[in-house]
DNA sequence: CTGCCACTTCAAGTCGAGTTGAGGTCAAGC
DNA sequence: GCTTGACCTCAACTCGACTTGAAGTGGCAG
């Protein structure tokens, strides 16, 4: 009874209703009754759908996304792969602060070439020191998070 | 004379060099000469590239990193946006940390359905409060930071 | 009963970020 | 002096994530 309307839905997430439909067909949400034609969605799938930017803003795709928190809301998913991607994350992190700390430098920073402050140095090379080290031995290649 | 082929940068970074010639193109990095056809960049490039690989993992569009750090790895814009730029990235680690500590919890919460678990809920919650502030006023199309 | 309007489907289009393929060039090693 | 291999250009293609457009439907207001 207390559905919500894909218009609902779509008026309380900011979520187009086509990227809703896009995400059903997806399998990242599910519609659970139609309302003449209208879908209708479980009030879960707000918190579905936060879940889904923070995984987008992540830089997860769509379809890992959906392999961490299935249709259901539940993920499908064992404990070590989702711990995995939590680690992910933590390094994630590591590079936005290297990546945030050198945008303030660089903003407060009077050299006029940042390429020769060694400060600028220091930070950017300890994130490439970061980077270096191959993760897979497989497959070098780069794989870019989107 | 010290300076890389493109061949050689590719292999230092592990950018493809159609991927280099590209980011040429967009303004990213510049070659500094050819020897034959062969572009020749400048040893800072490998710094440059850093930066920008640390630019998109955090979900910035090349067009936003370009401005960020201009072709000459200077930036080109006034200090308060960088600081800006800082404070979004700032507010991106928050998100991901949310992210992260949800996903350890669904890992390690043995409750049938996460969309019921207090401790789920508060997690994913809190995320939603923060990112419900519209930080603009005008066009509250969420604008996916992709 | 009639409109209206937000939804529906399905196909096609768009945008960013590259990659791929055809046809060409060049300097280095044999 | 050839051949080779890695690069060159330019156009076209791919892929993910949607959006847009055309043509249709159905509940509700008047």
């Amino acid at each position: 009874m207390k559905f919500l309307d894909i218009g609902e839905v779509s008026a309380r997430s900011g979520i187009a209703p086509s990227a809703l439909r896009y995400y059903e067909q997806a399998g990242l949400i599910s519609s659970v009754a139609r309302h003449g034609l209208r879908r209708q969605f479980p009030p879960e799938v707000l918190l579905q759908l936060t879940l889904i930017s923070m995984g987008k803003s992540a830089g997860f795709s769509l379809e890992e996304i959906a392999g961490m928190f299935g249709g259901n809301g539940t993920p499908d998913l064992p404990r070590a792969v989702l711990h995995r991607k939590a680690d992910a994350i933590d390094r994630q992190i590591l590079e936005l602060k290297a990546l945030r700390d050198t945008l303030r430098h660089v903003a407060d920073c009077p050299a006029p070439s940042h390429m020769e402050c060694p400060t600028f140095r220091r930070l950017v090379e300890a994130t490439a020191r970061r980077a270096a080290k191959p993760t897979r031995t497989e497959k070098p290649k780069p794989r870019a998070p989107r």
